[in-house]
RNA sequence: CGCGGAGUGGAGCAGUGGCAGCUCGUUGGGCUCAUAACCCAAAGGCCGUAGGUUCGAAUCCUGCCUCCGCAACCA
């Protein structure tokens, strides 16, 4: 008696390094609605995976000396344990190195060269020949290669274009007509007036430049890049389009992909132009969701400031994590993360709130009634606010899922569980039980009590299965019938006579003080274990000690000759009319006089710089910088924020070296 | 005039037309079943700003200010 077909996904991961905690939100996100989906009755499929070809796997594993597929096969298993920690109940695990998924994607491959959608052109790009890669121009770093420095040439590829261009049209009309399909919904804005309209580009899905890839349908010296092997295994996934009578007919198009706020517009613009190529519907809703930051700046691989849910799962539990992310974000917006939030919302709600209630209401039946439930007596005044709250609750869940609100849902659930705490103060079950002429009042209590933990059990299953089976454990009831979805809104469902026994705390007080303190250690500690550096804008740490920029390779005195610095007076200088970083500097430099655009404007006022004499790179190629020429370029020294000219107490047009 | 987001009590946030709400924190009180937990009460906000629409605006419209992403950009 299944309600229909339920399809949710997460984005594939790329395991070029460890998870962090974006990463487990995403998962946890699509891991609640999965499984609120099935108490609720629908067939459900819930995919997630690992995104495992391109140039950096290959990298990465070569710096090990691995092979790229047994690098690979270490990291897929890390992660499977990391879900299989947090019980994620995914139902299937898709890698891009499968052998049904490669076949599958060369197969969508030809049905788009077959359509007409896939041409042979050319890609141009700047491309660094020892690394292999291709850069665009503002990836470069001091018009050099990003990666290790040396000289980029600029150099044309043959490769593999779709036609995006052709679907900008269709685009823009799905997303004008079904704003719904992307939430939230300042999103379609965004893709509408930043990318679409502007007009799309056709895409460049192929490369040359590395191998570990899906090699191209009879053209192997290329490989299928990233968009059409990663995207499309939301449908390889399923069968497509090999099988389409199978698991892809039922349950395409997807309910909902969720995916971070960074990839929306490859899931929307590049993934629905895809899915419209092959002539098949695009999923029914993308929902990018915000991120998670810490003071100071976004989460990210390069940053270095990963929070590790392996570490906090050790300490906190896996449900805490899960409560903790669900509860205390809303889901499409960035949300800010401290140890202290953290700390703060496990104890206030998960110690305070639910586990001691949990454990007050049990050691009551054990203390009163020998730890055996009685059936309901004599009623008190306070019984049917409580029943009512309990009992509505799941159709408020319910709507509140709707819209993927996993934070109101949750509140929904704790405003049942305050109540019950409230309702233990009403009716002081402790001064009843010294007259034996409330015994009967006493009975009502502590079974509404029970029932009520019960219900609450039953609503937190989708978020909180832990805790759920835990509760179940101590109020004495087997995973079945009185646990079940549907009796969240029926009261009386639990079996009196049944004895329940108290068991550990389910969640632990914590210590914020002492907690916190303990964190700040072994992030210490993992800062120095891993050497990384610094975060540039610390301020208070004058006791820590700031790492210094890695050696640039040996040059000869030759090379450094070549350089002709020479010292320069600032004689006037203004801002830059359309860049808000830089400032245009005429400069004297002996007799001549010339312009020079710089990157300073955060750090000097026009009116400071004037009259200073500063060291001018005097043979540097000269280039336009937003419009403006810029014939040289002043020295400066930074650290982290701070940055400071060369100046030099001498006549322009001296020499330096 | 590049695109977008945000500005709500001490902190973090919810709230898209109908008396301004939640959690934490603060202050006072209650209770002793419980994980020093729980319950009650109070203080604390001209909802960034100026105008407009409306019987009615935190919510819709316009201008402005501030902050943050993306894009651009640091020769």
């Amino acid at each position: 008696m299944s309600k229909g077909t339920y399809y949710v996904t997460t984005p594939i991961y790329y395991p070029s390094s460890k998870l962090h905690i974006g990463h487990t939100y995403t998962t946890v996100a699509a891991d609640a609605i999965a499984r609120y989906k099935r108490v609720t009755g629908y067939d459900v499929m819930f995919l997630t995976g690992t995104d495992e070809h391109g140039q950096k796997i290959q990298n990465v594993a070569s710096e090990k000396g691995l092979h790229p597929k047994a690098y690979l096969d270490g990291v897929v298993d890390e992660i499977k344990q990391l879900w299989e920690t947090m019980e994620i109940s995914y139902d299937y695990f898709i890698r891009t190195t499968d052998d049904d998924h490669e076949r599958r994607v060369s197969q969508i491959f030809e049905i788009l060269q077959a359509k007409g959608d896939i041409y042979k052109g050319e890609y141009e790009g700047l491309y660094c020949t020892p690394c292999e890669s291709f850069w665009t121009d503002s990836q470069l770093k001091d018009g050099k290669c990003p990666d290790c420095g040396r000289d980029v040439q600029s150099t044309k590829e043959e490769a593999y274009f779709f036609k995006l261009s052709n679907y900008q049209d269709k685009l823009l009309e799905l997303l004008e007509t079904n704003p719904d399909i992307l939430e939230p919904k300042s999103r379609v804005n965004e893709m509408i007036n930043n990318f679409i309209k502007p007009g799309l580009e056709d895409l460049c899905i192929s490369r040359s430049t590395f191998d570990w890839g899906i090699p191209v349908p009879k053209d192997e010296k290329h490989v299928i890049y990233v968009w059409i092997d990663a995207l499309s295994n939301y449908i390889t996934a399923l069968g497509y389009p090999e099988i389409k009578d199978g698991a892809f007919a039922k349950y395409w198009p997807a309910d909902v992909h969720m995916v971070g706020k960074e990839i929306v517009r490859f899931h929307t613009i590049i993934w629905f132009a895809l899915l419209m190529a092959l002539d098949i519907p695009v999923p029914k809703k993308v929902f990018g969701h915000g991120w998670i930051l810490l003071e100071g700046g976004k989460m990210s691989k390069s940053v270095g400031n990963i929070v590790d849910p392996v570490v906090l799962i050790e300490r906190y539990g896996v449900d805490a994590l899960k409560y903790f992310l669900l509860r205390e974000y809303t889901f499409g917006q960035d949300g800010l993360f401290t140890n202290e939030v953290l700390l703060n919302r496990i104890n206030a709600d998960l110690a305070n709130d639910l586990g001691n209630l949990v454990s007050r209401t049990i050691s009551m039946v054990e203390k009163y009634r020998e730890g055996i439930v009685p059936p309901v007596g004599e009623p008190t005044d306070y019984d049917a606010d409580l029943k009512q709250i309990a009992i509505t609750a799941s159709l408020l869940v319910d709507k509140r899922l709707d819209d993927l609100d996993f934070s109101g849902a949750l509140e929904e659930i704790w405003k049942v569980v305050r109540r019950t705490n409230k309702y233990i103060d009403e009716t002081a079950p402790w001064v009843l039980a010294k007259e034996e002429v409330n015994a009967s009042k006493l009975d009502t209590v502590l079974y509404t009590l029970i029932e009520s933990i019960r219900i609450i059990s039953v609503l937190i299953q989708p978020f909180l299965i832990h805790t759920s089976r835990k509760i179940w454990a101590q109020i004495n009831l087997d995973d079945g019938v009185a646990t079940s979805w549907d009796t969240s809104t029926l009261f009386g469902v639990y079996p009196a006579g049944t004895v329940v026994k108290k068991g550990e705390a389910l969640f632990p007080r914590i210590d914020i003080k002492l907690e916190l303190e303990a964190l700040e250690a072994l992030s210490n500690q993992q800062k120095e274990a891993t050497s990384t550096r610094v975060a540039s804008e610390v301020k208070q740490s004058s006791s820590e000690e700031k790492q210094t920029e890695a050696l640039k390779p040996e040059i000869s005195i030759d090379d450094f000759a070549k350089i002709d610095l020479r010292v320069a007076r600032v004689i006037d200088c203004k801002v830059h009319p359309s860049a808000d970083k830089l400032l245009i500097l005429t400069l004297k430099v002996g007799n001549e006089q010339r312009q020079v655009v710089s990157g300073i404007a955060k750090h000097y006022t026009p009116e400071a710089l004037i009259g200073l004499d500063v060291i001018v790179v005097a043979n540097l190629k000269p280039v336009k910088l937003r419009g403006e020429l810029s014939q040289g370029m002043i020295l400066a020294a930074t650290s982290g924020e701070q940055l400071m000219l060369l100046t030099a107490d001498i006549e322009d047009g001296s020499l330096v070296s």
